[in-house]
DNA sequence: GCGGGGACACTTGTATACTAGTATCCACTT
DNA sequence: AAGTGGATACTAGTATACAAGTGTCCCCGC
């Protein structure tokens, strides 16, 4: 089990009281998402509110707010009463988000081929750029920040805001995963083709090929399953 | 404003304590959503957490597990120490919810057509029969509850069961939208014969056929949204 | 009559106290 | 020695107390 839990930006545990003002439910939520995707927080490990209060300097009221948004997206399990545990991987539960996400960014790179202005694309080349940076640097934790862009981009390009934050939620499942491939600095660069790929359909406004690169993409992740469930059969769930 | 709140089956507040057991929230969260669909909470009216827990029978603790989630789902909104307000309709919103539903259901549908079994396709059936029994009765809250059935089987029947509550929350934008639709009984035949096209298709496994009707019948809510946004001007957002 | 200022009632956010259920571990019995 | 029962140290769920900010409304002064 992971001791040592040192919260990213300690901002909400050092900016002291902000009583009265906005929750700080959100950056919490945040900050132990973050920790569940890179594993920092293991999958099975056992969590106690008590304690994550302590470390991130806030009482349990906060904390539990956070750990019931991370109960809904499935990334955490509690039990009244026994405890409250990272969820172990569940191939149904990637299964879904797979689906989730792919039937929400396919529908969304379609409607971005169709109507992305130049000033979008620029943006999308821009952080292309960026990504072949981090891969170069294999600085796997700026490439996903940027991975995550690059989706947020396609999503938002849809004209629905909302659309993101559903999709990004399924997504975690997903990073997760990646996370955990040791292996992974081989395919960043893979990756970062393949989003290339995308983005140059979307700047052709070719919504038919848009869909195909970004849904084989999407794929791409999943078919790594058994491979890392090999290396960490403890992480999976035991059914 | 609406101001008594009966709340529908007060099993929560009837069945006493119920003290280190399972969490109330779930049944708060879906006790307070189901009477904002209905506009028995009206948009924009305000939500006192101390009124609502009194109500229920509960403290704000549990009250606030649930508001936080129907924050999310972009039902409510709280304006720290201000208060809480059930919230306006808002046309973005609504096109968001519609673009997600959209997404994930036809792209469900597609797998229902594919690989729903005969068992699978009684039961859409039945639901069928049920759903004329509600029309002839003119039963509009037991129809609403057959439709949410009906939709959730083609959900389910994709095989990812994490498709449904994604769904569903985006569904209670354009439920609360339906409600308000005065004159919804001319409707609830037409939507009925829908729901029929869609079925037919599925037991014929015919994807495309499936896709295409569930996707009109989708876009049928929608269109409704002018109107009704004329006869109820006070609960859309002032933009 | 009108304008301004302050008390006050109310809000959400947070911390803490309490309740009841669970598992573990050790002492005791058989 | 092995098995069993109970004390105990946890858990999450709930209730309550407190903090700090906001808006209203009334009273006072002009």
């Amino acid at each position: 089990m992971a001791e040592p839990i040192p919260i990213r930006g300690k901002d909400a545990a050092e900016s002291g009281r902000r009583p009265g003002r906005a929750s700080s439910g959100p950056y919490l939520y945040a900050a132990l998402r973050d920790q569940i995707v890179r594993a920092e927080l293991a999958p099975g490990e056992r969590l106690s509110e008590a304690e994550l209060g302590e470390r991130l300097g806030v009482s349990r009221t906060p904390i539990r707010e956070a750990l019931g948004r991370l109960r809904d997206d499935r990334l955490v399990e509690v039990r009244p009463q026994i405890g409250t545990f990272v969820a172990r991987i569940s191939p149904a539960a990637v299964s879904d988000a797979q689906f989730i996400r792919e039937a929400l960014e396919c529908t969304a790179v379609r409607v971005a081929a169709e109507l992305a202005d130049s000033e979008s694309v620029a943006q999308m080349e821009e952080n292309l750029r960026a990504q072949e940076r981090a891969t170069d640097r294999i600085d796997i934790d700026a490439w996903q920040l940027l991975d995550d862009t690059f989706h947020r981009q396609i999503c938002d390009l849809s004209g629905h805001p909302a659309v993101w934050p559903v999709n990004e939620r399924a997504k975690s499942h997903l990073n997760r995963l990646r996370r955990l491939s040791l292996s992974m600095p081989d395919y960043l660069p893979t990756m970062v083709e393949a989003h290339r790929t995308v983005a140059e359909a979307v700047g052709t406004h070719d919504p038919d090929g848009a869909e195909a690169a970004l849904r084989e993409h999407l794929r791409a992740v999943l078919r790594e399953v058994p491979r890392i469930r090999e290396q960490h059969p403890d992480y999976f769930e035991e059914p």
